[in-house]
DNA sequence: TTTTGTGAATCGATTCACAGCG
DNA sequence: CGCTGTGAATCGATTCACAAAA
């Protein structure tokens, strides 16, 4: 409560944006890139100049009116700040179709690393998927005490993934990304995202109406 | 750009919670409670009394200061406003194991139908999955047309994914929900979802990691 | 009482607009 | 010049606080 960490704390929007800024950095710099104007990535982006200058401001990070950002520099200094000293140990919870095509996606990318799985299913346990040991939930405090996990990803159907979420904190995880479509009671502190694939398809699938309705009254 | 759209236009995070809030009061209604007040859907939505009743002041609903909400109206709402006239149909571009995945996550849930899915791969093309017909990318524009889709999901790889919304753009869809980690340039108007699981990952680890330091940080 | 409906205040995020620099 | 860095303005979303209703 009391103490003042470090730096002061970035908004969870620009954080976003830094992960997406930091994958076309990396294509950039891949392509031979070695500089970079505002103009130039935000377009990247499909942003604005004047939000990636505030982006960059935010994380105290400097170009020159000549030459713009130098990419490498930009990409260290976004590097370092999403993915502090270490990597990120991660378990996930929940091996259905979706847990399986998450540890597909994530596979050996970026500087998160899957160091467990967890499923109830005994049939799905102790085999090896993506690189990654399934467990017994049985086993959650442990495996999570001794690698040391500090993030958890919850896909699990609704109804359980409440009591995965209180396992996970009890096993002093700090962060959980969710899958279930429900909202989850974490104690205060802990930081907790939401992926609601039902709410973005009832998103998308309302603005597209909106559209047809208001072509079909303009006729 | 002229005409008035019957309702005032809805924000997206509104949007957002109101589709939360439909599967909350589906369950309420399961469990056979008549009555809801905004404190307790708050509750349930993880959210504010304030921001329960600014939603439903948003779409015009009316409780009862004595008896609070009748959920069999407000879902009827709910469920009208987000699923207009019609069931929406959509399509799935990629069906690989993310694409799978949300195949099987949506499979007979809600007012979504998923009418195609569509493969670049020759021997994925045929099958039918979860009930959705597999075609080649070839025939994108052909069965859109034919099944009156409004919405394309895409899953497919980072490299892909703007050739395929140009498809989709171009067949007509007027919403794309995109799970590709780039994001998509289309025409004005047209209304695109992202969802960044790289984005969502990074987040959390991030601010997981900001609690550990700060613990560290206070001994 | 308790709870709704809502104008007003607040908070946060984005955009503007321009000084300063190379 | 064209670009960055940034204070100020704007825009949007959330929360407050209280009158009205039952």
């Amino acid at each position: 409560m009391s103490n003042k960490p470090t730096a002061a704390a970035i908004p969870g929007n620009t954080i976003g944006r830094l992960s997406l800024y930091r994958r076309l950095l990396q294509e950039l710099l891949a392509q031979g890139t070695r500089q970079v104007y505002s103009h130039q990535l935000a377009r990247l982006a499909v942003s604005t100049p004047s939000q990636v200058r505030r982006d960059l401001m935010t994380i105290g990070f400097s170009g020159s009116p000549r030459r713009g950002y130098t990419i490498s520099e930009l990409l260290a200094n976004i590097e370092g700040l999403l993915a502090r000293s270490i990597e990120t140990s991660v378990a996930l919870v929940g091996v259905g179709n979706l847990g399986r095509a998450i540890l597909a996606y994530y596979a050996n990318r970026q500087p998160v690393r899957f160091a467990a799985a967890f499923d109830r299913a005994p049939e799905k346990t102790g085999r090896i998927l993506h690189g990654c040991r399934c467990y017994p939930v049985s086993e959650m405090a442990e495996v999570i005490a001794r690698e040391q996990i500090h993030v958890g990803v919850i896909a699990v159907p609704a109804a359980e993934a409440q009591g995965v979420a209180d396992q996970l904190v009890l096993a002093g995880v700090r962060g959980i990304l969710n899958f279930a479509p429900v909202r989850l009671h974490v104690p205060a502190g802990l930081y907790v995202e939401h992926v609601d694939l039902m709410m973005a398809l009832d998103k998308v699938a309302y603005y597209a109406h909106q559209q047809v309705e208001q072509q079909d009254s303009s006729r």
